[in-house]
DNA sequence: TTGTATGCGTTATCAG
DNA sequence: CTGATAACGCATACAA
């Protein structure tokens, strides 16, 4: 009944398309790569035959012959977090459009340095011809260098989108625009509940926050722990509601400011009017807390399109025209801030 | 310097290897392929062999020789919703377990039929061997039905374990438990904010919401719309706040959740002693809203990694020992629901 | 515009 | 336990 050989039940092949199609398989690889230089009626007919057979080009044998496998690798660390999920769909939206394939390598959290040259080398196995890293750690051990060496490799997160710039979301402006914004309202300090130690944004906003509230001649006051969850947030809220004196607060993230402000309220301390909390992300529920949150946005759909952008120009030797401009994160003031009261 | 070819710049391969080692490029082969026929001594060689040239198997052309490629493929809907997020990472974690890669295909959300299908297609071009349906739609198309019958698929949905079961989580169940506390705490109906009217998800519960008032003698109030973004909850708040008999709400989603009671707080009604609220999925957010939320979890990760290990159980022609039992939703009450006022 | 020949790097078969 | 040899399916010269 079917067209196909009827005692093979193998997947069909160029040849037999060539066959079916009279002509060479060369033609037929012509038609399937879109090349131009073929008579439009032969390639109906190839057509006509792929068609028929339900041919479809091997993957595996295209890449062995062509050296090209158009895979793109990203290695990511929580894969549930916003964070990673946002990165991911800028990513799989510029590799689409490129005709591009993206698998990911996930790295347990609080992963060793080995944990991310583990995953490099199955991504590399794999055949990824890029590779993003959307990881929160620095990686610059020997291992790593050799093999971000021998293959095109993005760490997502600063700001510039110039082609030499590394290409990261700029956590100082983050923390800078957080802290600049509580002091310019006339907070006499600024109190501060980072993320993870694990994480390098943790610690770039740390860093900044120490320096902004240093310029402004204020001595830093003690960290109060936090590690990302809501958890920790709620447990930063109960320590910093002991402090008299505390109005205003740095949070890292918006997920842990739900935690923090459902604390203070617990406690008796009304958001904003007697402390104000600025956070990070601007997450879908962030203009739903209570208060909404003011929190400074970071762009990671655009981040993960520049990255992939990037790496397929790299990859093609080309200038990418649609890449984003430089993005930058935003500072959103909703109503979790206010100044101090007199 | 190095021991590898200098003049050459390709990567090593296996011939490279068996060169150094004094063996065959066979014997190479079983030793990558951790075959156990291989004397400890010849295996050491070639160990080392490999290390010193630095060589990796390359997998397409594994592939074309072993009709192998040890790829899972997804597709999914809204990636950066926590749902897919949390499918994703029981997925990862299964096919990290047992040596498979996994390759994601995003689709638009609201996406025609033929998007999936063309995704389907993206994916077993590149050589997935099997596919793992996280959609919220019903593929019953003939296009699909022709490609699922050639690729071993798995739509994620049922609650069931058992090897012929659907797998995927029981939304009958789900809305069945929402909509039962609600009753059992003497509310006299229930009000449904559904989700996107894309997703099947949002077809079951609301057919199962209408049924468990029917049980009971009720006929169901109409429903208020919603697409699963706070927003839509926000406005679905605001509709239920002008009805004043409406004592008790069943919400689709925990994100939903925020935004209606954030409207029914500003309309003056509280939760939950004017109102109560149950949602769905238990996002980690869930227990920090003002009140906690009362929500039925979902257990994506399981589901996720269920769906990958029956895919690779399937794949292997094997019995997977590790398959978690099967899993269920869960009513998980915290503090916006009560019983109705006197 | 089309066809022929060759090689890509591995695994599988079979022999030793 | 090990080795020789033949596929695997396609793309890329090069030739016609």
């Amino acid at each position: 009944m079917s067209p196909r050989h009827p005692s093979d039940d193998r997947a069909p092949n160029q040849v037999d398309v060539a066959r079916l199609a009279g002509v060479s398989t060369q033609t037929v690889s012509r038609v399937m790569s879109g090349q131009q230089n073929v008579r439009p009626e032969t390639a109906r007919r190839v057509l006509a035959a792929v068609e028929e057979l339900g041919y479809r080009v091997h993957a595996a044998a295209a890449s062995l012959a062509s050296g090209r496998t158009r895979i793109l690798g990203v290695i990511v660390v929580s894969t549930d977090r916003y964070s990673t999920a946002a990165l991911g769909v800028g990513i799989q939206q510029a590799a689409a459009e490129h005709r591009y394939t993206v698998t990911t390598a996930a790295v347990a959290d609080h992963a060793s340095a080995d944990a991310f040259v583990e995953a490099f080398d199955r991504l590399e196995r794999q055949g990824a011809e890029g590779i993003i890293l959307g990881v929160p750690v620095e990686l610059d051990s020997p291992a790593m260098r050799l093999r971000t060496a021998r293959t095109p490799s993005t760490r997502n997160e600063r700001l510039s989108m110039h082609p030499d710039a590394p290409l990261i979301i700029d956590q100082h402006a983050i923390a800078r625009q957080a802290v600049e914004h509580l002091l310019d309202l006339g907070h006499k300090t600024v109190w501060h509940v980072p993320g993870d130690e694990y994480w390098l944004e943790t610690r770039q906003r740390r860093e900044t926050w120490e320096q902004v509230l240093t310029e402004r001649g204020i001595t830093p006051p003690p960290v109060i722990p936090g590690d990302w969850t809501p958890e920790s947030g709620y447990r930063a809220g109960r320590t910093i509601a002991a402090i008299p004196e505390a109005t205003a607060v740095f949070v890292s993230s918006d997920e842990m400011a739900f935690g923090l402000i459902r604390a203070l309220h617990e406690a008796g301390r009304r958001v904003p009017e007697d402390i104000s909390v600025v956070s990070v992300d601007d997450i879908a529920l962030a203009g739903f807390a209570s208060p909404a949150l003011t929190t400074v946005r970071q762009p990671f759909e655009q981040m993960g399109r520049a990255a992939a952008l990037r790496l397929i120009a790299q990859l093609e030797g080309v200038e990418i025209s649609d890449a984003p401009e430089d993005v930058h994160p935003e500072l959103i003031v909703r109503s979790s801030t206010a100044a101090p009261r007199g």
